[in-house]
DNA sequence: AGTAATTGACAACCTGTCGGTCTGATGATA
DNA sequence: TATCATCAGACCGACAGGTTGTCAATTACT
């Protein structure tokens, strides 16, 4: 029987099942056919639709982190808000997605993610780490910061985070928590901020 | 034509050819039907040797980080050099590799190559971080560094220089050297040393 | 003689293509 | 207003051409 959708709608059924199925198998390991017969519409369908199945992976990819990203940059923006608060702010905001993303993100290190895992950081990269250096920069001016070199700063910053979360998923809450305070602390060196005063501003922000 | 080799020899010639052929083509793309065109041999001599394609890329990650990895342990052992100079002896040592692993290196952003630059990148790794640790250790305990968390400065380290390494094969030269200063600067800052003095270690293993 | 390396046909997938079919919206006509 | 022709674009499924991994049979060393 034949369904017809608009392109959108169809193209986020298709993107749904995508996301559960690389969820479940791997981007190497769910096929297309997969997700066809989920759905339960033709190959042709599908490839009207995407043009290959790395674009299918593309927009997936996109649809996941673009939330976060949005809800970082309005965080860097908003300039009511101190700014140690907005830098751990937009940090935390990407690493609050939400429903199957954090099904996805559980099973993004298995080898047959590989390639869902770079595209994911290079996204998450790209978008945010402009905005850390613009934070930085503020922070700097404003005498609160002293870090020579914003960009590398960012940088190193963004990776660690994106790092040290996502290898965070299976660990004990003790080893959690030890990380999460060296990477305060290390972040506090790394932009020449006082001791503590990162530290301060998360606290501030969780008590909200 | 039937030629016979010994397992160690047909191995590492395979090895060698699935080098060549993910450095042209990438890991995805590259065939194992063009492995044995290339050298000759028929499908199930291959398969007699590894049991899957990813096999032959993990036996190949292994072949090419473990020279890098011994370098590096060699360089962090040799309690005669001064501890500085292990360290950034030991992380030079992990980028100075030879010959085809360099056109490897530089294909290593390929999407097609994700999962070859996440192996390589977990191996060097694993590999590596203990042995900075060690050493962080060794540099708290002389008064030369002052890290409150070693494992995590280790990680940063090691995660930033790996991915700004890699990151570098395109830049300008320009690029390259305040990236490079950026690296010391910011790694002094971690490890709690003194200004200039790992940028000066460095002069001096340079000079050498 | 027996162990280990080699062979190539084969099964069971996979992705992407393409000519052709259906359908819902749009605008013209009565 | 009601009916009808038109057409873009959503949909279909068979197909070509590729892929990985298997296995029984063959050949070569020791």
């Amino acid at each position: 029987m034949r369904v017809v959708k608009s392109a959108d709608e169809r193209k986020n059924e298709i993107l749904d099942v995508a996301e559960q199925l690389f969820a479940e198998k791997g981007f190497d390991n769910a096929s297309t056919n997969d997700i066809i017969n989920r759905i339960g519409i033709a190959r042709g369908t599908l490839y009207h639709h995407f043009a290959s199945k790395e674009e299918i992976l593309d927009a997936l990819v996109e649809r996941m982190t673009r939330e976060g990203i949005a809800r970082s940059s309005a965080i860097v923006m908003n300039k009511d808000i101190p700014i140690l608060e907005r830098l751990t702010g937009a940090i935390m905001a990407l690493n609050l997605e939400t429903g199957a993303t954090t099904e996805v993100m559980e099973q993004i290190h298995k080898p047959q993610n590989a390639l869902l895992h770079q595209k994911m950081q290079e996204r998450l990269f790209g978008g945010v780490v402009p905005l850390i250096v613009q934070l930085i920069e503020e922070g700097n001016d404003s005498g609160l910061f002293n870090a020579k070199y914003p960009i590398e700063t960012a940088e190193m910053i963004m990776f660690y985070s994106s790092i040290a979360f996502d290898e965070l998923s299976g660990n004990d809450s003790e080893t959690k928590e030890r990380k999460g305070k060296a990477f305060i602390y290390l972040t506090e060196k790394l932009l020449g901020a006082e001791e503590n005063s990162l530290a301060a501003a998360i606290m501030k922000l969780i008590a909200r």
